[in-house]
DNA sequence: CTCCTTATTGACCAGTGGTTAACAATAAGT
DNA sequence: ACTTATTGTTAACCACTGGTCAATAAGGAG
């Protein structure tokens, strides 16, 4: 009647996301597949459908982790001991040095609205620019339209989506980040 | 020893982009495969690895079409009978009004950097970002950084690569076009 | 030793892009 | 007309993919 123990478990929840996390940082989500991680897992493929429902719930586990990161960027970046248009600067910067660090991850985050992902991911992606758009209100000298900070914010995905293309991380690109950080501030402390 | 004349040509090159042309109205280049446009071409998919020497070849062809066409709508900003600065806004407004019109082509022409399409779509990728960059320096009204022109190419590019999820055409984001055009005229415009 | 639940396997499905031997169809040379 | 070289086309095949599912192994509870 009572549940099988755990204590003799071969193939955990934990196990499949540790190896499919692994392969997630070189490979991206759609050069994954079930089989491989199964291959590597010494398992069946088929056995991984038991803890997870399928291929994307596997790796929403994962982003749900890299969303938290980049929110502690966030939180790291606006609690330093700078002054408010530095540390402006540096939650630009942070950000984009988060997608061009992550480039397979920030790709499912944000870019990718591939299937299942989406619906759950979505609302994570949502929250993330709720901090983000609060850390600029908050950072900002001057009071700041709403569409200000959203177009500031599509700018900066923007660079992320455009230079991942070029560009294997975020010291390879960091002179352009820099540029484009400062063309953002430019914009937002323009007064009419 | 001639080689057989192209009278009696079932199958032609143009027959084979034309449907998957069909096709990428409404799905993507990943939605399509080989045998659905074989299956609607009446013929083996076999077949068409005789024309194309594979699936990037011929989306490639398509995409080369779309370059074409946006070149065309942003010399046609350009030449407007408006002042300066309205046709500057209108060059940033029709590249948006682009990328969401075109959402699958925009997809491979500027997002995917998926296999062999990559090497042949960047070349005109380039080009069109030459052109851009041209139309957005003549227009200006005043000297502009390279690098806040391509500031404002990533942002628009930004703009399109996210609202592709919430919106499916330009229509249904009019507002939200303008309003970001009118931060990066905002942004362009600004002098320290 | 019998349940009964959990966990796992491996065959299977429908689909993908791509390759290739075989073959049909047509043209030109003799 | 017969042969031959070339062009197109087919269909079987390959190695994959995500996903399903009956059979089965393994272990705890009674």
């Amino acid at each position: 009647m009572s549940p099988r123990k755990p204590s003799t478990k071969d193939l955990t929840k934990e196990m499949i996301v540790n190896e499919a996390h692994k392969q997630f940082i070189t490979k991206d989500f759609q050069q994954i597949s079930m089989r491989s991680i199964a291959k590597e897992l010494g398992c069946s493929h088929g056995a991984i459908y038991y803890h997870f429902k399928n291929k994307a719930e596997i790796f929403y586990a994962i982003l749900s982790d890299y969303f938290f990161e980049l929110n502690n960027t966030l939180d790291e970046n606006m609690n330093g001991p700078e002054d408010h248009d530095t540390k402006l600067l540096n939650v630009f910067v942070g950000f984009m040095a988060f997608g061009l660090n992550n480039q397979s991850q920030y790709e499912l985050m944000f870019i990718m609205r591939d299937s299942e992902i989406d619906g759950l991911s979505q609302e994570a992606a949502n929250l993330s620019y709720e901090k983000f758009a609060q850390s600029v209100r908050f950072l900002s000298t001057t009071e700041l339209l709403i569409s200000d900070i959203h177009s500031t914010f599509i700018a900066l995905h923007g660079f992320v989506a455009h230079y991942r293309h070029y560009v294997k991380n975020y010291e390879e690109a960091k002179e352009a980040v820099d540029v484009h950080a400062k063309f953002l501030m430019k914009a937002l402390t323009f007064r009419e």
